[in-house]
DNA sequence: AATCTAATTCGATAAGTATCGAATTAGATA
DNA sequence: TATCTAATTCGATACTTATCGAATTAGATT
């Protein structure tokens, strides 16, 4: 269902003493669970918890028994998952109640959207979040718009339309400028 | 008073969605304090707090109340850190009630101690623990010696004339080789 | 000094995880 | 099938950490 929060699962996958230990067993090389539990003195419920848990989040691999860690997995979160080009958002002036709430419950830890709210208020918060990416004086291409918005969600096309039919942003009759809409 | 295991703190830094998204910005660029919980909808408060957090193990930087990440930690961290070179230690046969409990708390996520225990039963349990780092059928020089006992602690003299004292390595009178002893 | 706002600290409650005994299940061996 | 061991699952308790209202403190402005 989602699509990119891997991220924070891995972290926190590792955020535990003894799955680093666990982890580092196995930078030395593939290894079994009771191995494992042995070289670290834990008992092997817990390497089995703990092995479980890291191959979920894809840290690891099992391969009859054998675990592994997943090198590009690793490789690939350690590389580029530091340099941000991430949504850029402003902020806005009111502080509602809930909108924390939902923002938290809809957004990554990136800023994008775990998923477009189908309808009503949470949809709308949404909204005015992800508008703020659009400044005020300016109008933008659809192509623009598109680039901007996928930052929040492949579904340009939903979003797009969404943040028009709300009234926040507005497009030319024939449809080739956008710019957003001063409230 | 610890050395290393900055590895441990740094990924639990990073284990928290907000804490991540407050990375997430600051990796565009710096920011003050109330910038980010403006931009991430955050009570202040919150934001105050993960920065302290981030702060303290190194992730982020204070200059007079603007925020940037610590690159060079951040980088060194994901680079080299998974490639592990990590003490290589095999297992006793016993399983006792607390030298878990003992491990745990003088080791390091990496294997390495977080201080040497200066008597007692922990000190054995550690050395017990150490001296698995050593073949049965072998002899060391006393540079060997160090090189293996420098993965758990810098002050290897300590380590090496604790297993001695503790019977758990022997040398010759001469002091020119050393062998671990059949227990 | 009085006042206003931003920054920081406290603390109680909620929410989430780890820990570990014990039971169950799966696989292998005889 | 009986039996033994390794693997996996349950679940109750203890620990940590997050959350958030509210109070306090620090800095700036008048």
């Amino acid at each position: 269902m989602n699509e990119q929060p891997e991220i924070l699962a891995f972290v926190k996958a590792m955020a535990s003493a003894e799955r680093l230990r666990i982890v580092g067993v196995l930078a030395r090389g593939s290894a079994t669970q009771s191995e494992i539990a042995e070289q670290l003195h834990l008992p092997v419920r817990d390497v089995f918890n703990h092995l479980s848990f890291l191959a979920e989040v894809g840290v690891i691999h099992d391969t009859d028994g054998v675990y592994d860690l997943d090198e590009k997995a690793i490789e690939s979160f350690a590389r580029g998952q530091f340099e941000g080009k991430r949504p850029s958002y402003e902020a806005h002036q009111e502080e509602p109640e809930d909108v924390r709430k939902v923002l938290k419950n809809f957004l990554n830890a990136d800023g994008s959207l775990k998923q477009i709210p189908p309808q009503g208020n949470k949809l709308l918060i949404v909204l005015n979040f992800i508008v703020d990416a659009f400044a005020f004086d300016a109008n933008y291409t659809e192509k623009e718009v598109n680039t901007i918005l996928r930052r929040f969600h492949i579904d340009t096309a939903a979003l797009r339309r969404y943040l028009v039919d709300n009234g926040l942003m507005a497009r030319e009759s024939d449809g080739t400028r956008y710019w957003r809409v001063k409230r």
